[in-house]
DNA sequence: ATCTATTCATAAGC
DNA sequence: TGCTTATGAATAGAT
């Protein structure tokens, strides 16, 4: 830069952190501007100060669009669960419809929550997100059965071995054990 | 910059638009990173190619907290709903508090959603995101009754109308409907 | 904010 | 892509 090499750590001086600040964010939001109309790019950046103000840019469109389109994409990135793989092509492409489909419509659903604008959706887009937040509390209910199974399978191997110790005995794997006991814990 | 100055349009040679991306790219995120670095600031950066690429750089943490921030941070520019403005004072605050907490879990809930990472979340958690996803229903299934409501009124008054002009008798307004028409509706 | 002396970024060419 | 170099931009330090 100017008079002077700077060092790459954290300017110790607040007013000089301060003022660089400033030039510094100006100078990279040019620059991602720039980058955008030369070369025909999408680009979403957000600064916070480090007392938390927040600074934002987007060259196309609203940020939300931005951060819809970057979950897509890095959605996208991530592999895919292995059961997909295992099916045929023409599926596995309606398969792939179907979740960015199912994508839009959460997305609706998010600028629904966070935005808060009810009136911007119509009846059916709202039945859909409905829909899905039925599927997605289904998903989140399965989840939580797995970890309460899994508590169950520790504590019958506890009980088992509590009565392995007690008896001496290595007859007790077949042992059943009343459904009661799935029953009650289930409850909550 | 060098060898001329460059005009703030697309550049319409496709390989010169390609090698410029890739150098302005870079500069970008090295200016981001310095930023970051020298002012103690947080900063999220996607870059979209025009064939839909994605670039992205997350200073501290990683860009899904930093979408979080965003939104949060977002969210209390926008104005609060007047509901709220009617309210005494504690109430107001408590309120405010409620609706971070909220925030929060949700924002734990669109990790595990996008991320689709469930075993990062405990029993717990699983229990908030569920009982949040529950009240995010109820919220969305009132929606939807305030428009169908709507819809019924509209409908009530085009029978309204057909029923004035056929008989030309003011008297109509004050005819109960029969039940059976909002329980149809009401069903799907 | 404005002003320079410098350092940095990068367009063009290979 | 990677390297080189001439030149325009960005900016550190001072005012």
């Amino acid at each position: 830069m100017a008079r002077g090499k700077v060092q790459m750590k954290r300017i110790e001086n607040s007013v000089h952190r301060q003022v660089t600040f400033c030039k510094r964010r100006s100078g990279l939001l040019k620059k991602a501007k720039e980058l955008s109309v030369l070369c025909d790019a999408e680009i979403g950046v957000f600064i916070f100060s480090a007392h938390g103000k927040l600074y934002e840019l987007a060259t196309k469109g609203t940020m939300q669009g931005l951060i819809e389109r970057y979950m897509k994409s890095s959605q996208r990135t991530q592999p895919e669960p292995a059961a997909i793989e295992t099916q045929p092509d023409m599926d596995v492409k309606e398969e792939i419809n179907m979740l960015k489909q199912e994508i839009e419509i959460l997305q609706k659903g998010l600028r629904y929550m966070f935005g808060g604008d009810a009136a911007e959706m119509t009846l059916d887009e709202l039945i859909k997100v409905e829909k899905h937040l039925e599927i997605w509390i289904y998903q989140i209910r399965s989840t939580k059965m797995d970890i309460m199974f899994q508590e169950i399978q520790q504590l019958r191997n506890k009980v088992e071995e509590n009565i392995m110790s007690a008896n001496f005995a290595p007859i007790t794997t077949t042992i059943p054990y009343p459904l009661t006991i799935e029953n009650e814990i289930f409850q909550f």
